[in-house]
DNA sequence: AGCACGCCGACT
DNA sequence: GTCGGCGTGCTC
């Protein structure tokens, strides 16, 4: 007799396959067992999701069809994991089936019966070979000595149960508290598995290698395994199965990695949770750091979210449990090295009292010079990268608009061209003004590119003292290097640029935000922000967070070097020296600003103390995007159940999003909020059958696509 | 989502 | 005369 099972295939939220889809198996199976099935002419990879009976449906259950194979040699995938996928893609408005597959590698979706044999069977080799070379670990402990704040934080985490915010200052060792807590749990139990999350693909090598110096003595090779997109297939199907199989006791990896199979789960961390790399931006919109939360409690496992500046949410989740508080709090305030390693001194120069229109204050240029002179290293950071982010014509008033977005086409004066940093448009740059042939067409505002040549121009005079040689007996020039997504875009360029910083090749880095983050730097004294100020004023209510945020890693980065530390400086260039914003970054004092942030929050009811979703539409014009919207919207008063709902219920009118057209798509969003997160919840899944009809109907014709994103973070 | 079938414009 | 555009429709 044959077994009827629900199995999940890759099927979008908004087609008629939204469920599980039915198949006849004569073997009984196991939830969670990866099977191919036929759909249509395809064949698909699919994950039999429950064991038991089928769900009742209109079927026809002669006609159902036979599963094709069953992917033996991998286990099946745990009711924990299962659960995981169920629940994000309820949150996170997607089908199951979407969720579940694309947390599979994608190999794994190509790859036949017999070539998957042959992988487990060059992978049980591999795996038994590298065996031997694992220590005892009882006797490899490695002791470095921890800090007693570091001791405290980890004690802590030995008693209690978390979830935990890892409050530590930049540099007070927050990855040796990982090491730590990650080192006790796997010597604890020999099959435990930790994970590791990383907001960005640029930060895993680091990482990695310090896991793997840490562990690979201790436990072979294949201990621990990366996950991240930059891998090739080959690669993430290999660290998939040895994660899944229970070979890698630890995964490190980006936002992806939240959904590795890891049946021996006992440890998650986020380092620097407060990254907005955590959200994705297609597909299922999730939060990798609120997953890891979801997952740990699944798992039973102990999670921790580390920052030096944690995002408002878990700031608020992490407050006093007598005031609703569910996460513990590990504070880490200190440098590591005592007094010498205290934190920058942050200066801020106002903009103001400086000659107009300069772009290195006097103050600056003479604090890096004088760090020049004396063989230090400096970093000017701007958030913009290019030349200039717009070309202008003083006669016609022309500007170098992309014809395909509503947005100015960036100069880049390296390759001279106009780039789109939208939709990729790019032109050689055109000699006289297209509009009216006026050959004087100017660069307006500046990018990091200018910058560079700036400085450079502006240093040109100043001579490095040190290794004194023949060629320039009055001292070397100043060497500047420029690191954002343009010199970055081939392999390995980072690496190698990142190299030359560490080895001392470079006297002034200038870059994007991406030379702000993580990375360790330790010769530089001197790190300027040129012109945060845009943020200050910004129509996103997040945009002091992430410039807050910003400015402290960015602080961060000077005077890693204990010896140098004393000298090292965080510049603010800015035309608002007295905005709270930059007093509490003086101090180094983020809770002050979080609590200030937290309570313009409160008044004005927004998260954290409200929750949010945004439905985005695209279509060719504005008119039909915000049409489907306003339809969608309007559809949902008569509709009795509802009723329950609205009053919790806040839609607010269809608008043009910020960007309004990106590649000749117009692109409109509508803001649907509530105080309660289980009143949105079901507001969205009724709504989604909704927005569904609508696209039936007139106001939907002409519609591209529409989407939902839970707890958005840019509006 | 894929992949078919299906009906209208510029090419070997 | 075909190749190929993307508009509906279906897949357990």
């Amino acid at each position: 007799m044959s077994h009827l099972l629900p199995i999940l295939v890759h099927t979008p939220a908004h087609s008629q396959l939204a469920g599980p889809l039915t198949y006849r198996s004569e073997l009984p199976l196991t939830a969670g067992t990866l099977v191919r099935v036929p759909l249509g002419q395809r064949e698909l990879l699919g994950v039999v999701w429950r064991a038991d009976a089928a769900p009742a449906n209109t079927l026809d259950p002669g006609k159902l069809r036979p599963i094709s194979s069953v992917l033996d040699g991998i286990e099946p995938l745990t009711p924990a994991w299962q659960q995981l996928v169920s629940f994000a893609a309820q949150y996170y408005q997607r089908s199951t089936g979407e969720v579940a597959l694309a947390a599979l590698p994608p190999q794994l979706r190509e790859i036949n019966t017999a070539q998957l044999a042959r992988r487990l069977k060059k992978h049980a080799k591999v795996a038994s070979a590298s065996q031997g070379g694992g220590l005892d670990p009882s006797n490899a402990t490695v002791s470095i000595a921890l800090s007693a704040e570091q001791t405290c934080a980890i004690d802590q985490f030995d008693t209690q149960e978390g979830p935990f915010l890892l409050f530590g200052a930049t540099g007070s060792g927050k990855t040796e508290v990982y090491l730590h807590t990650a080192e006790h749990l796997l010597a604890r139990d020999p099959a435990a598995q930790a994970m590791v999350m990383v907001p960005e693909i640029n930060l895993t090598p680091q990482l990695e290698a310090r896991f793997q110096a840490r562990f690979g003595p201790l436990y072979g090779d294949g201990a621990v395994v990366a996950m991240h997109s930059g891998m090739t297939p080959a690669q993430r199907l290999k660290s998939w199965l040895a994660a899944h199989s229970g070979a890698a006791r630890i995964v490190l990896g980006t936002r992806m990695a939240v959904f590795a199979s890891m049946p021996q789960l006992k440890l998650i961390i986020v380092d620097e949770e407060h990254d907005p790399s955590y959200k994705s931006h297609e597909g299922a919109r999730y939060s990798a750091r609120d997953l890891a939360v979801y997952r740990a409690r699944l798992d039973g496992a102990k999670v921790i979210l580390g920052s030096a500046t944690p995002s408002l949410e878990s700031w608020h989740h992490s407050r006093p449990a007598a005031e609703g508080g569910r996460y513990e709090r590990l504070l880490m305030p200190s440098r590591i090295g005592g007094d010498a390693a205290a934190l920058p001194l942050v200066r801020r120069v106002d903009m103001n009292h400086q000659p107009k229109k300069c772009v290195f204050s006097p103050p600056l240029l003479a604090a890096i010079e004088q760090r020049v002179a004396r063989g230090e290293q400096s970093m000017v950071f701007l958030n913009r990268r290019g030349y200039a982010p717009v070309l202008h014509c003083s006669d016609c008033d022309w500007k170098s608009e992309c014809p395909h977005c509503s947005a100015y086409r960036v100069f880049h004066k390296i390759d001279r061209t106009l780039r789109c940093h939208h939709c990729g448009f790019a032109q050689q740059v055109p000699r006289a003004c297209p509009a009216c042939g006026n050959p004087d067409i100017a660069p307006i505002g500046r990018g990091t590119e200018r910058l560079e040549e700036h400085l450079a121009e502006l240093l040109r005079h100043v001579r490095r003292p040190n290794s004194v040689s023949e060629q320039w007996p009055e001292g070397e020039p100043v060497r500047i290097l420029r690191i954002d997504a343009d010199t970055t875009k081939l392999k390995g360029e980072l690496e190698s640029q990142l190299a030359r910083v560490h080895a001392g090749d470079v006297d002034v880095l200038v870059g994007t935000q991406m030379i702000a983050k993580g990375h360790d730097f330790r010769r530089i004294t001197l790190v300027a922000a040129a012109s945060p100020d845009s943020a200050l004023f910004s129509s996103d209510f997040r945009a002091p967070e992430r410039l807050f945020s910003l400015l402290m890693q960015a602080a961060g980065r000077a005077g890693r070097d204990a010896g140098l530390s004393g000298q090292s400086e965080m510049w603010v260039q800015t035309f608002h020296p007295k905005h709270p914003l930059f007093e509490a970054l003086k101090r180094h004092d983020y809770p002050t600003f979080a609590q200030t942030q937290l309570k313009e929050r409160e008044q004005a009811a927004m998260p954290p103390f409200s929750f949010q979703a945004l439905v985005r539409s695209e279509a060719r014009t504005q008119e039909v995007a915000q049409g489907f919207l306003t339809a969608a919207s309007a559809a949902v008063a008569p509709l009795p159940a509802f009723a329950p709902l609205l009053p919790h219920i806040t839609l607010y009118p269809a608008v043009p999003m910020s960007i309004q057209r990106v590649a000749n798509v117009e692109r409109a969003q509508m803001l649907i909020e509530s105080p309660s997160r289980t009143a949105l919840q079901r507001f969205l899944t009724e709504w989604q059958a909704v927005l569904h009809a609508t696209r039936q109907q007139p106001e939907g014709k002409g519609l591209i696509r529409w989407a939902i994103d839970v707890d958005p973070l840019a509006i």
